[in-house]
DNA sequence: GTCTATAAGAAGATAGAC
DNA sequence: GTCTATCTTCTTATAGAC
């Protein structure tokens, strides 16, 4: 990797630790492995970083959603897993869901970025708002609603289920940024949740 | 107000909107009506302006849990309120709930203070975990297990039902934090939310 | 592109008068 | 307890050699 793209790397790493107003020039540049003024023929100031960082993560989460339209708009492609959406592969979604917010390390980078920043940041809190409350809430509203009109789901309100379906989810990500130790215990929970979910609204009522 | 509580106040203000790194003593100086130095008559340095903040409130919501609590293990008293817990009831405690922590004054600077410095701090990280995670979870599983004894919730997992209950509260608040002009939007969804929730729990299953 | 040396400025904190 | 003046330290950023 360059020196430029190791950079925004160390950076993102920092500022998701402590805040970009803890993190200092220097310690960036020694975490590359070189000095301060150095770090000045890649960027401008320090801002011009932090800058960078948002706007690689915005192109990242762009690309992320593109894919993720391509399968998900094209219904002959998805339908067929979605009609058959027994317990067992709510659980896997739930979970893959979850595991990837959690683990895939730019996404938890970025998002501790953001949890710390929004309120200074009229931007971070907007982008904070779409990537994990607007955009999962209507791309699992697309799945479920799928899985709802396949009979395997039974609601008057897909909105409502998808938020039953997301906000445990949330909640539990929230608990493993703050306690990373707490993870075992919050993936036993997020189970029960799904199963539980799956019998209130996998019935007809 | 003494100039001493005032400081406390004016910094807790400035702390939760813009994170302690952010914040100069002479700006909670300037707020307060007096010069930096005079401050240091009162705080030995920045950092006891922020312990003391931490330590009050501490202080005040242990009073609060014990308030609490009185009711809360005193079956006798609130017994006959939950056993007589209608849709309505439940609709009422809910936005109870999410208002008070949504706009006490005290709590809502405090909860935007831990959210901005959790992962720089882990003594505030485990203090958000009590009062956002572990405190609410425990109190309203106790609350929703004394509706459920009295035969108007019915489920074999009050931990996950209380889970249904509270995430999504926690994640439309969470939203109102970074946001305020979603709250409107925030508090139907609450509303449609706990209708829902009383549907799924509220009947034999 | 990286370095050393250093300028420029900001912010925390103290001294001492009132 | 509050002020003005000032010190000290830390941090960003630049200059200029290699």
């Amino acid at each position: 990797m360059d020196t430029k793209q190791r950079i925004l790397d160390e950076a993102l790493t920092l500022f998701s630790e402590k805040g970009y107003a803890n993190v200092f020039v220097g310690e960036i540049a020694d975490r590359v492995g070189i000095k301060a003024p150095s770090l000045y023929k890649h960027y401008k100031n320090k801002r011009a970083i932090f800058d960078a960082i948002i706007d690689e993560m915005n192109s990242r989460f762009v690309e992320q959603a593109k894919a993720l339209n391509i399968n998900g708009t094209d219904a002959s492609a998805d339908s067929e897993i979605y009609r058959n959406m027994s317990e067992d592969n709510l659980l896997v979604l739930g979970r893959q869901l979850f595991l990837y917010y959690l683990h895939d390390d730019y996404n938890k980078r970025f998002r501790k970025m953001l949890t710390i920043e929004q309120f200074n940041n009229k931007e971070l809190a907007d982008i904070y708002t779409k990537l994990y409350v607007d955009d999962p809430l209507s791309y699992q509203s697309m799945l479920l609603g799928m899985v709802a009109s396949a009979g395997l789901l039974h609601t008057d309100n897909v909105e409502i289920m998808t938020l039953h379906f997301y906000a445990p989810i949330y909640y539990l990500l929230t608990i493993c940024d703050r306690d990373p130790s707490r993870e075992p215990k919050a993936l036993e929970t997020l189970d029960a949740h799904i199963k539980q979910f799956d019998r209130i609204y996998g019935r007809e009522r």
